[in-house]
DNA sequence: AGGCAGTACTG
DNA sequence: CAGTAC
DNA sequence: GCCT
């Protein structure tokens, strides 16, 4: 007998999704029925529906006392077809659970409905169709939460008078960042030298620059299509512009043609050819400078961390426009997500480059904290710092120990660094939860959530990972400042800034700043120095080499048939892809693809 | 037309 | 599995 | 988006 047997279901407001997707497969594979609901547009729906069906509501909309909330959006998600539907689960009283829960049945082996909280949808409105038009009514408003349904009307319109405050961050700056590396000292002299870089997971070389050839008036166009399509989630079609920018600058010669452009340079075809035209002709591209609404608000919302393309679009097609506007409206996306409270808060610190010459210090507190618990132990720093980059979006440090391969040493090591660094108030946040790291920061979590209003009558237990491969953190030095960085940053909107953690006082304190633990084995520390090294574009560029020798590589070794071929000699490596081994200072930039 | 780097964690 | 991050 |  299968778990849900002989059970019909229907998911609300849609089964569109990931997530919702997986679960409703799992449910049929479990004998459970599914009543199609948005799918389909004849509304078989309502007519195979009954009064045992169950309800599955997307936990978007029930809050943590288990009532419906944002019935206005649930709606608005809903077709119009299906608003009878709905009506006809409120008259009829179905149950309704959070679909999360199924995974509890599941678990349980058990489908027994005592294991959950149903969902309360009393005390909401019933919906009209008005000439296609749908209007909410309220009824009557008692029990817990409808106190919030008329706030969220509120606030609804007072959040639309909000004005973006920032628009476009167009950091007009200049990337030369490869070939010399060492100086520490800036070169202030010539504009800036911001290099977005690799923070940004498919942007190897920052998008924001502008070049001293005569090639920028191009690339800048390029350039910001190339950050739209990044916050829209089509990563390929993204890459393909920033691959063509790189490629752009490293052509020495003025284009004076898109004809000339896609015939010389590689990674430039038709379609950016046309537009290089264009750009000659016009001086712009038609739908740059209007259509940039979208862009703001799903960048404002994707440069949190945590928060990706797919939630900013969905945020946005809600009509939210600030952090604050989704936690009024849908605080379930913070209370499940906690970690995005985190970017929230350090939002505006988080996007501040580090200097060069601070990272040092950063290094020295870990280095000198691990060697309290284990003098053996190694950490150094990879990522952009290992490259040279004259600034770092964050602080990568791979932690290994010469002759150990264990992996739960490993982990334990720099759970327990980071513990101890946290209680000296290096470490300002985890990102991530263990048992141990939950006993001294979860109160922290706790108090954010608080802050949000999400822990009133709620303890709330966390996730609990049993241990971490990498830990993810917010660290800052509690002395001043000593180089400001130039580069430019996205806004906290007013409304949102309630939240912000980020540094008011830099005659006290630095940044809270982006720092990463990594472990590897021993025996794989050549392949993951190279990994972490970076920079990403470098490392696609070598898996592609080894694809195309037909063999595979990770940050765990390079493999030819699930046979390690070697993992701890870097240059060796390098030595059976056929590539030449360059320093780390030289994987800023792709080995261009050949000529066409 | 199909690939585009590969791994890890979460809901 | 999809989303996010590395 | 571009490349094969």
């Amino acid at each position: 007998m299968l778990l849900f047997q002989g059970q019909q279901f229907v998911i609300l407001p849609n089964s569109e999704g990931s997530y919702l997707g997986y679960l409703t497969r799992l449910i049929e594979k479990n004998g459970g029925h599914l009543i199609s609901s948005v799918e389909d547009e004849t509304g078989s729906g309502l007519a195979t529906i009954d009064s045992s069906t169950i309800v599955l509501l997307n936990s978007s909309f029930v809050d943590e006392n288990f009532n419906l909330i944002q019935e206005n959006f649930l709606l608005r998600e809903l077709r119009p077809f299906n608003i009878s539907l709905w009506n006809f689960i409120k008259e009829n009283n179905l149950k309704c659970i959070d679909i999360k829960d199924i995974s509890i049945f599941i678990k349980n082996k058990k489908f027994d409905l005592n294991l959950v909280q149903l969902v309360n949808i009393e005390g909401h409105s019933v919906f009209k169709l008005n000439d296609g038009v749908t209007t909410v009514q309220t009824i009557k408003s008692e029990g817990t939460n409808n106190s919030s349904d008329e706030k969220i009307l509120e606030s609804k319109s007072e959040s639309e008078s909000e004005s973006e405050s920032e628009s476009e961050s167009e950091s007009e700056s200049e990337s030369e960042s490869e070939s010399e590396s060492e100086s520490e000292s800036e070169s202030e002299s010539e504009s800036e030298s911001e290099s977005e870089s690799e923070s940004e997971t498919d942007i190897e070389i920052d998008v924001n620059r502008k070049t001293k050839g005569n090639n920028d008036r191009i690339v800048n166009p390029l350039a910001k299509l190339a950050r739209k399509y990044k916050v829209e989630g089509d990563t390929f079609r993204a890459r393909s512009y920033n691959l063509a920018i790189l490629s752009i600058d490293k052509y020495t010669l003025p284009i004076t043609s898109g004809i000339q452009a896609q015939k010389e340079i590689p990674n430039i075809g038709p379609s950016i050819a046309k537009k290089i035209q264009r750009i000659l002709d016009t001086g712009t591209l038609p739908g740059l400078e209007q259509a940039s609404e979208q862009f703001d608000s799903l960048q404002y919302f994707s440069t949190c961390h945590g928060v990706g393309s797919e939630t900013a679009k969905r945020w946005n097609s809600l009509k939210l426009d600030s952090f604050k506007d989704v936690l009024e409206k849908f605080p379930n996306e913070f209370a499940v997500e906690w970690p995005i409270l985190f970017g929230w808060s350090y939002y505006e610190d988080w996007q501040k480059k580090i200097p060069r010459s601070v990272c040092a210090k950063y290094l020295q507190i870990v280095e000198d904290e691990l060697f309290l618990l284990d003098p053996d132990f190694k950490v150094e720093l990879q990522g952009s710092f290992n490259r040279g980059l004259p600034e770092c979006g964050d602080l990568d440090l791979l932690f290994y120990k010469p002759g150990c391969d264990d992996l739960n040493v490993l982990c334990r090591t720099i759970e327990e660094i980071a513990i101890r660094l946290y209680k000296k108030s290096f470490v300002k946040c985890f990102l991530q939860l263990t048992e141990q790291i939950e006993k001294v920061f979860g109160n922290q979590v706790r108090e954010r959530l608080a802050k949000i209003r999400l822990t009133e009558n709620k303890p709330k237990k966390f996730n609990l990972a049993p241990r971490i491969k990498k830990a993810l953190l917010g660290v800052q030095l509690q002395e001043p400042i000593s180089i400001e960085p130039h580069n430019e940053i996205v806004e906290l909107k007013d409304n949102d800034k309630f939240m912000s953690l980020s540094n008011e006082d830099t005659s006290k304190y630095d940044y809270c700043r982006r720092m990463d633990f990594f472990i590897c084995k021993w025996s794989e520390l050549g392949s993951s120095r190279i990994h972490f090294t970076g920079s990403s574009e470098y490392n696609r560029w070598m898996r592609l080499k080894a694809i195309e020798k037909g063999m595979k590589m990770t940050q765990h070794g390079l493999f030819k048939d699930d046979r390690l071929l070697e993992s701890f000699n870097e240059k060796k490596i390098f030595e059976l892809l056929d590539i030449e081994y360059v320093e780390p200072q030289l994987r800023n930039q792709v080995n261009k693809r050949q000529k066409k």
